[in-house]
DNA sequence: ACCGTTTTTTCAAGTAGTTGAGCATATCAT
DNA sequence: ATGATATGCTCAACTACTTGAAAAAACGGT
């Protein structure tokens, strides 16, 4: 029926025999300015020929795209409760979401070469004119350059998890890892755990809340109990998990409770307990940090930190559009505290 | 140091003392038209002033906006996958793909009011004018009406998982389910199991997959061994996994088999023969489809079918690409194969 | 019939670029 | 010196729409 393209104001201007302006004018909404007549034959003529706002002309001409960038790491399911919180907020707001991955999506707990391939991809989103920004902290480091242009044009940027403070430059959402790991504390003292060890990540520049979830741990534990944590963490590829977990459990004595940083390393445990044929949790207990959906379905489901993603998604899209009303002002810190509960 | 917003051609053209139409040229890589000095100033000027192109003008312009909308159900991991596959591609011809929920981000297996929220998105996507779209069956079929809207203008759309040969109007990719349930099928039979149940999911109108699946089962076991493949299925709500899983073992004689059109059904039959005291595999097999993260988690871990998600969502945006190149023509369907290969 | 209002509608100048056609100037053959 | 080409660059129109200002039409009062 139609032509090729899709039907222009124009088009629906003509229609109703009334020039562009009176017909953006009415279907923008100002039709008390106008006679009952000339409206409905404006609004049937747009109905007629399916016409639709352009939001790319709209961009152009309000330099406001109601499109907000999201650069995340290639998905587990923490990053999806983060994404579906952030998707919850936005649309109801009438914004969207563009999503890009950084790193390698190839294999998932894998991304490190993302320093150039993330450059593609925060210009992609800068070259649609997304009015603001949500980043994971690896690339509020590695990109912080692309920042200070984010900065200038004030479009708003929200980081999650990472605390930007030397330079005011970002909002920041983060977990209270004091709160949480001494919760995580409190738990494995009370239930009389004296010699525990701790199981970090990947310790690189980006991963800065490894540091701060495992350094809050060993001090929480060593102000209850003036016991000494004994710590690990993977190597720099994050390929020796399994190692790293025998190495733990093979300890004499060993330890009788494990803190893993996040759920991932927690894996490793229950796969090296289970060849060793140690028992969990009767020989020792585990506790994670994260709540990733696979958490419940091992054998025996994993203690784990909830992080309520889903919250922190939401808070970050809210600061974002938050940001863009004021759309001024130098931008201030802002960290918000994410009481985390023990599972 | 800049203004508040973003630097223009204009300001470009400006600093280097040359027309618009030049910057434009020179930037765009029609260089070897200038002379190779007055190439120099623009592009130095561009780096200096920090410019960017400007992807909504050249939507406006071309009609080309270098997005593809992304339609899928909130998140298990196997949609995940499909979106990793489909960023892959996207990113590498520089499209970004724009994905939106439709359905109920609370809860994960409950995506049944989405029909006019559905449009709400779809809508949201249409007027950012994307090239393309891919989505899931359920929306194929809710949203038909919208489909014709974008024939009309040649919008690519690709359907995953779900025939639509009556109208030619859409590309789909598919899981070949009559090849893949056969597989399925020859595996357990092999095993020489003779009592074998269905558990299906919910065979709502969009979720014609899950019907096809069935079927295809049935008729395949029939085919092999003769006997009838006794089958149930999830409520419309999803709500009674675990009791149909405990009809379904509680069956006397008990099944021995039990192919699950999902691992979403397996982990139903996983928990209720838990709690029954029958144990996987010994007292009954039980096979999965899908592939999904946690199937390996499971103990034992879960016999799945694999459909390769990752493939799926290439294919499916290499076909809107394709789509796009040609940007033409009637659009046949074009049903890929899968071949799904068992654990 | 004419003036002052009010209502309804249009003009024209933006938004940030792209692009076919054309105009100078320089180079070369005659 | 003249015409033909080639080189280097610019004009102006176009994309789809928005919006402040102004014009046209309608109406009321005298």
């Amino acid at each position: 029926m139609a032509g090729s393209t899709a039907p222009r104001l124009k088009d629906v201007a003509q229609a109703a025999n009334v020039s562009m302006s009176a017909a953006s004018r009415i279907l923008r909404g100002e039709s008390d300015r106008f006679g009952e007549e000339t409206c409905q034959r404006v609004l049937e003529a747009a109905r007629q020929l399916g016409w639709r706002r352009n939001l790319l002309v709209n961009g152009m001409q309000t330099g406001r795209t109601k499109m907000i960038g999201v650069m995340i790491p290639p998905f587990d399911s923490f990053w999806v409760d983060v994404l579906a919180g952030i998707h919850l907020v936005l649309a109801a707001a009438d914004y969207l979401p563009i999503t890009v991955w950084v790193g390698d999506c190839q294999e998932i707990p894998h991304f490190e070469k993302g320093d150039e391939q993330g450059l593609e991809q925060i210009s992609r989103l800068l070259d649609r004119r997304v009015d603001g920004l949500i980043l994971w902290p690896s690339f509020a480091v590695a990109y912080y350059g692309h920042f200070r242009e984010l900065i200038a044009r004030r479009v708003p940027v929200v980081v999650i998890d990472h605390e930007f403070s030397e330079d005011q430059i970002a909002d920041s959402i983060e977990t209270d890892e004091q709160r949480s790991t001494r919760a995580v504390a409190e738990h494995l003292t009370s239930l009389g755990h004296e010699n525990i060890a701790c199981f970090s990540s990947r310790e690189t520049a980006w991963q800065a809340w490894a540091v701060r979830r495992r350094e809050s741990f060993e001090k929480a534990i060593a102000e209850i109990k003036g016991v000494e944590v004994k710590s690990w963490r993977l190597n720099q590829w994050g390929s020796n998990g399994l190692e790293v977990a025998e190495e733990i459990l093979g300890q004499n004595p060993r330890p009788s409770a494990i803190f893993t940083v996040t759920d991932h390393e927690a894996l490793y445990v229950y796969e090296a307990a289970a060849s060793l044929g140690i028992r969990i949790p009767e020989d020792v207990s585990v506790v994670g940090f994260a709540d990733l959906d696979f958490a419940a379905t091992l054998q025996p489901p994993l203690t784990t930190m909830r992080q309520r993603p889903k919250e922190i998604g939401r808070r970050a899209a809210q600061l974002v559009l938050d940001r863009l009303e004021v759309s001024s002002q130098p931008l201030a810190l802002l960290a918000v505290d994410f009481f985390a509960k023990l599972l």
